[in-house]
RNA sequence: GCCGAAGUGGCGGAAUUGGUAGACGCGCUGGACUCAAAAUCCAGUGGUAGCAAUAUCGUGUGGGUUCGAUUCCCACCUUCGGUACCA
């Protein structure tokens, strides 16, 4: 066989490196051009399917890029930071750092294997102390500035105490929590700890009280992730809600600017509306309630004041402040109930209930409008972290208010005509008024604005804009994330540790978990915490996506020991003109890094308002996840895990679903998957604390290496749940690209991934097809050298035919690529091969443009045959082919003939032909005229180039 | 629940602006080569009826707009991603 090709990538390989084929420098003359992928997480269970098909794709344009002349910046770096490497250095022992070397190590080579043009020179890890260096840089910045509203940008706290100095805080507009107005007076009279929380509450980077889900059993804080309907999945331990100061990023003083920004950059309408509806923005009146019998006002938000006179109840979150002082001693028992029951459930379980609940407080609060006094209930569905964590309720036009209404038997007044709308539904601020006092018979905008009027008249409220958008947690009880550069004193007050100070080291700890009262693993380094005398420092760390929310500037000059990028570079480079990854951080990762790029940009140390100019979400390459159905209550303390034949789907919420590793399962992916004794044993074995769990079986029970019931050991069939979905170690159904690679070779494997269907769509991992690419491949090589090693291609002037095959390819790939269809891309060589093949033609001037088409799909075969048409150069620094129109240019034109938009047949007709003149010649074809019969021809349409259509 | 996406032959998918539904590939069937197999090559391949010409049905379901709908509109079903501490 003469196409080697594990000796030809070998090759290749080494000769890219040595000759620094995909170095990038600044290059003046040359226009830039910044494709990027997502970086990956380096994960333990290493580089899985699903992770190439962006990288695949940003590679192909890359390469197609630079072929077209530009200077292409394409590198790869490492969000290495995360849970995962904490978890399995508790559970071995293993510094998490190590772990992640190994594993990056791992990566670079998965990635190289698939012949991917990264400029590594400019690799990033984001755990590195010379990256996060940086990145606590960035975190210093945003806790010495604040949002200054009238300027519309991050302003320096410096410049906000002057203005404390002489004016107090009278005349700051500012994106802050509540605060208190204050003059010059009041201000010097604060002791530091006041002046300390007020200068937090302005701050973009603050602390505040956060919750975290608290696992008492685990003795730690556990990620949302780790939390499976209430229990923790390590375990089956209860999980609660507990409060704890933690730094908060105020994302929210960027709200308006982050959905405005959007209009000028090149994403996805769908991509748009995401982050759109993420920030929801709204308009509305906030106002106040009186309670009866007490002082207290009870604050409000609702964008529908024209409901006001529909108001026939309040609710209450339960976290709400006020609930225990509203709750009368009456209702106490059943109040403290519900909380119970509410709070420690997740959002998204609160929000998803179809279950109605909730219970009255006893109190009344009355409508300043009207002055009726109307209840407060607490429900789950009414959110503290939206609004002001209270309702007016308006159950004729809310769908939930109405749903609570009718459950508890709660009046409903009708206030909002809407016959004249039939198409309307409760959403739309479309009716008229009625039932409704002063606003009766106004339309319903207007009755919006005549309500905000009287409100903000009455000196009892204001017309508002609100935001979904919350800031974001920044605080995390973990190890192996960036430090704080910070320290407190006695008094608590938050210290910067200076800048000449960073990077603040992780210090290195043998114990990574967490302390007995849930505060992060670096607590129990007294010696690091109490390093400076009087002064602790901070023990929890950044985030995940601190890391990730500019590592994409880092690129631009990664090895920079001053700066995190100089001007120079970053003048250069400007910003991301293609930016490729999952649609999974549609809202957190791509709305985190704009934030962070504006703020950046607000201090003039970036040149660009947005960092992604061009997006695109590549789709999932998905894995078949099995699962194993977990009872959530125990047995004497004994786990109970139940065969799915034997779960009822009426109580699936009796369940909890762990997963397991998909090598264990027999049947891996079917309906019928299932483990038998061995897997079951495998399971116990990779999972400690379910060794002595009880597995429940159709025909008996399995516990602890025992069998009691019908038949041997060997017949049991314990079945599993599966179900398609991310290929991740968290569901270990990971699959490696490698062992494709090794059968296939690359180029087979990237084509393969990119012919499986649009980048964007989602889709099983499944390798029925690869044979296609193969044979595909093979076909290729085989016009240029024959089975014996042979070479056939010939110096010989091409006919018209087969310049009509190549230039209808180059027209075909190139129109693909800029659309990033690369899979009718690869089918159009596909056809190309098909047809040259037919006429058995082997011409230079056919086949060297050939290489260069077929070279950012395919890099290794196509410089293999490049050197092998006698360049010296690398293919990948030619110019792509250009397609000339005079070579493809057709005579004749086919038309589909239509009755009644039927197809009946065929017809050519000359490329000039008048619309008369197909007319004519139509209507005597013979099937014509038996179709029209003697039926009046009732119209015909001539649609040109495309078809025609006799309507009879 | 809410936000976003997808649904087309046995399978992956194509149809870029409302204009020939099923390109290309897999699989399958038959044939050539071979002692045989693999590989390769050739032909066929949406369903139904028919020897055939051809007719008819057909793009998740139900409606609608249009000479013409996979494409636009309305309602619904199913699956996937996100839902703020996985990354």
């Amino acid at each position: 066989m003469a196409l080697d090709f594990a000796k030809i990538e070998k090759h290749w390989k080494d000769y890219w490196v040595e000759n620094k084929t995909y170095k990038v420098d600044i290059d003046k003359k040359k226009e830039k051009y910044y494709v990027l992928d997502m970086f990956p997480y380096p994960s333990g269970a290493g580089l899985h399917v699903g992770h190439p098909l962006g990288y695949i794709a940003s590679d192909i344009f890359s390469r197609y890029k630079r072929m077209n002349g530009f200077n292409v910046l394409h590198p790869m770096g490492f969000d290495s930071f995360g849970l995962p490497a904490e978890q399995y250095a508790i559970q071995t022992g293993i510094h998490p750092a190590d772990s992640t070397r190994e594993n990056i190590k791992m990566y670079k080579k998965q990635l190289s294997n698939l012949g991917l043009n990264y400029d590594w020179s400019r690799e990033v890890q984001t755990s590195d102390p010379s990256y996060y260096r940086w990145t606590q840089w960035i975190f210093s910045r945003l806790f010495e500035h604040y949002y200054d509203i009238d300027k519309n940008k991050a302003v320096s706290i410096d410049e906000l105490l002057e203005e404390f100095e002489k004016n107090g805080n009278l005349n700051v507009t500012a994106a802050t929590a509540e605060t208190k107005s204050f003059s010059a007076e009041d201000w010097k009279k604060m002791n530091d700890t006041e002046k300390n929380d007020v200068l937090m509450n302005y701050r973009l980077a603050y602390r505040k009280v956060g919750y975290v889900n608290w696992c008492e059993a685990l003795g730690t804080v556990l990620a949302n992730d780790e939390v499976k309907d209430g229990i923790s999945e390590r375990g089956g331990h209860p999980v609660v809600k507990k409060p704890m100061n933690q730094w908060s990023l105020r994302i929210t003083a960027y709200a308006e600017r982050l959905l405005k920004d959007m209009e000028n950059i090149d994403w996805s309408d769908s991509l748009k509306s995401m982050q759109r509806n993420w920030i929801g923005r709204s308009e509305g009146l906030q106002m106040f309630f009186d309670i009866a019998q007490s002082d207290k006002k009870l604050e409000i938000y609702t964008t529908r004041p024209d409901t006001i006179f529909g108001v026939t109840f309040m609710v209450l979150s339960p976290e709400h402040p006020y609930v225990e002082e509203l709750t009368l001693d009456a209702n106490k028992k059943e109040v403290e109930e519900y909380i119970e029951y509410a709070v420690n459930k997740t959002e998204i379980e609160r929000t998803s209930e179809k279950k109605i609940s909730g219970v009255f407080t006893g109190s009344y609060a009355v409508n300043p409008i009207n002055g009726k006094q109307i209840p407060i209930w607490i429900s789950e569905y009414v959110l503290m972290d939206y609004g002001t964590g209270a309702i007016m309720a308006v159950p004729s036009d809310d769908e939930r208010d109405r749903a609570f209404a009718e459950y508890f038997n709660l009046p409903v007044i009708n206030i909002i005509d809407k016959s004249n709308y039939p198409e309307a539904t409760s959403k739309d601020k479309l009716g008229i008024m009625i039932n409704s006092d002063f606003i009766t018979g106004m339309e319903v905008p207007e009755a919006i604005e005549a309500i905000i009027n009287k409100v903000e008249s009455m000196g009892i409220g204001k017309k508002q804009v609100n935001y979904k958008l919350r800031d974001a947690n920044f605080s995390r009880q973990r190890y192996w994330g960036e430090p704080f550069p910070i320290i407190y004193d006695d008094q608590g007050i938050a210290y910067l540790l200076p800048d000449d100070e960073l990077p603040i080291e992780l210090p290195p700890m043998t114990e990574f978990k967490p302390t007995v009262d849930g505060k992060s693993p670096l607590a129990r380094n007294k010696n690091w915490v109490n390093d400076f005398d009087g002064f602790y420092r901070e023990t929890d760390t950044m985030p995940g996506f601190a890391g990730s929310s500019w590592y994409f500037l880092r690129y631009m000059d990664s090895q920079n020991e001053d700066e995190f990028a100089s001007k120079e570079a970053l003048e250069y480079w400007q910003d991301v003109d293609f930016y490729i990854g999952g649609t999974e951080h549609a809202v957190g990762h791509l709305m985190y890094s704009r934030f962070w790029h504006k703020f950046l940009y607000d201090l003039n140390l970036v040149p660009t308002n947005e960092p992604f100019k061009r997006l695109v979400n590549q789709g999932m390459i998905q894995g078949v996840i099995e699962f194993l159905y977990l009872r959530k209550d125990k047995e004497n303390d004994v786990n109970i895990f139940v065969s799915k034949e034997l779960v009822n789907a009426n109580n699936l919420e009796e369940y909890a679903k762990i997963p397991v590793y998909i090598k264990f399962v027999k049947d891996y992916g079917s309906e019928n998957s299932y483990l038998d004794k061995v897997g079951i044993d495998k399971f116990r074995e990779w999972r400690e604390e379910y060794n002595n769990a009880k597995f429940v079986l159709q025909n008996g029970v399995y516990q602890s290496g025992k069998f009691e019931g019908e038949g041997s050991k060997d017949d049991i069939k314990f079945t599993t749940l599966s179900e398609v979905g991310k290929m991740s170690k968290r569901y270990h159904n990971v699959v490696n690209p490698d062992d494709v690679v090794a059968e296939y070779g690359a180029d087979v494997f990237r084509m393969y991934e990119m012919f499986l269907g649009p980048i964007e769509q989602s889709k099983p991992w499944d390798t029925k097809g690869i044979d296609g690419i193969s044979k595909f491949i093979k076909r290729f090589w085989g016009l240029y050298e024959d089975r014996d090693s042979k070479w056939l291609v010939k110096d010989e002037k091409p006919n018209s035919v087969e310049l009509k095959i190549l230039h209808k390819t180059i027209k075909k790939v190139t129109e693909d690529i800029n659309h990033l269809s690369f899979n009718t891309a690869i089918s159009a060589m596909m056809v190309f091969v098909n047809e040259i093949k037919k006429i058995d033609s082997h011409k230079t001037d056919i086949l060297e443009p050939m290489v260069k088409l077929i070279a950012p799909f395919a890099p290794f075969i196509a410089e293999e045959l490049w050197h092998k048409l006698g360049k010296i150069n690398s293919v990948h620094h030619e110019e792509y082919p250009v397609f000339e129109e005079k070579y493809i240019k057709e005579s004749k034109v086919k038309y589909p003939i239509c009755i009644n938009g039927k197809k009946r047949g065929i017809e050519e007709f000359d490329a000039d032909a008048t619309q008369d003149e197909i007319k004519e010649i139509v209507r005597e074809l013979d099937y014509v005229k038996k179709w029209i019969g003697d039926k009046p021809i009732r119209k015909e349409i001539i649609v040109p180039g495309r078809m025609v259509n006799i309507v009879i």
